[in-house]
DNA sequence: AATCACCTTCCTAACGGTCGTTAGGTAACA
DNA sequence: TGTTACCTAACGACCGTTAGGAAGGTGATT
């Protein structure tokens, strides 16, 4: 079993990683909110980079997790449901968007001397989604018949395109922005990929 | 006329912050970059704060008047030609990635004192693309009449996310990767747009 | 059962380094 | 004469990291 005070560093250097981005971080901070002194950090990881790096680790498959049981947990429902069910899913768990923000920052702007590193957790990771997403779609279409065209492929990509610069908007924007830019989008990338009635 | 230095100073502090983040950027390596010491900056700026919400004024300034300038140069094309032109000619505008890529960091994390000053600057910003996308559509609409809905707003809004998102991909993950998306999400967001033929 | 070495987890103190910023001065120019 | 654009020197603050040690538990040896 971890330690107790490890697993709470991971999670604090979450949040302020996701607040402050890797430079912005200070490991003074982070020690003071988990209640021990700055260079007790250093029992537990090697360093500054070393947490970080646990810390995607962590959050990516966290994230993952939680993406397949979203899409698990919603087999029986109408394909539309489950795809447009996920943004508020996504909503309704709150702590998800610091999660998100740490992701989403990691991904997009991650220091510069552990890029390699990141690409290296980040393209799996990405790789994945986009494989469950595309399976799901092959699935469901086999029995509801419903898609536009059969590059399930392309279909994953494209939605997972529009979900992450609408929950990029979330992150960024809050949850009104966010309901309007959802509510523009979806029903025509829905429209865009579904059979017309 | 504005200062040589000085604009100098600001273009290379946008590539600085583009780069490393607000936090991460430092006037040290700043300076000398543009061939002066650290503290000469100051005769030009009142500081990293001002350095950074000059350049954000700027960049912000510069990326609208591109984008207008784009759309009214296509004027003359089709709609879909017009729209789905736009991320060729982005792309092949080499240096803006650098623009954008201080764009989307500023925007989405910037440093925490300065978050409002940046919510100032870029609420009007997206309005003011949001804005002329939709006249755009609801003026070629009116001749072409190839949309499904009149709710250009929408419409307008489910393309710049998406635009968003794929531009975002080119800026993270290279041109390779962006064409990727790009053909996998077009045409569907256009046959969502679009009256199905 | 008592002793021992060992490891882990925390501490204080302090390191060298970089950060943004200011003071104060010089030289050029209007 | 005053202003602008630069300089050198130096400020205090904070950075990540290391050294070295105290306390406590674990497990093997006597």
């Amino acid at each position: 079993m971890i330690h107790l005070k490890a697993q709470q560093l991971l999670q604090t250097s979450i949040h302020h990683f996701a607040a402050h981005g890797y430079e912005g971080a200070s490991l003074q901070e982070i020690a003071t909110e988990v209640g021990i002194k700055k260079p007790s950090i250093y029992a537990h990881y090697k360093g500054k980079d070393d947490l970080f790096l646990q810390a995607t680790t962590y959050a990516l498959q966290e994230q993952k997790r939680r993406f397949a049981t979203y899409f698990t947990s919603t087999r029986q429902q109408p394909l539309e449901q489950s795809l447009h069910g996920f943004f508020d899913w996504f909503i309704s768990e709150q702590q998800d968007d610091i999660l998100m923000r740490f992701i989403l920052r990691a991904a997009y702007f991650p220091p510069e001397k552990l890029e390699q590193e990141m690409t290296d957790r980040f393209n799996p990771f990405f790789d994945s989604l986009h494989d469950l997403l595309t399976r799901l779609l092959r699935e469901r279409d086999r029995t509801e018949k419903i898609l536009y065209s059969t590059d399930y492929k392309s279909a994953a990509l494209a939605y997972l395109t529009v979900a992450e610069g609408t929950l990029t908007e979330l992150v960024y924007n809050g949850v009104d922005a966010f309901h309007a830019r959802q509510q523009a989008v979806w029903p025509i990338v829905w429209r865009g990929m579904s059979k017309t009635i």
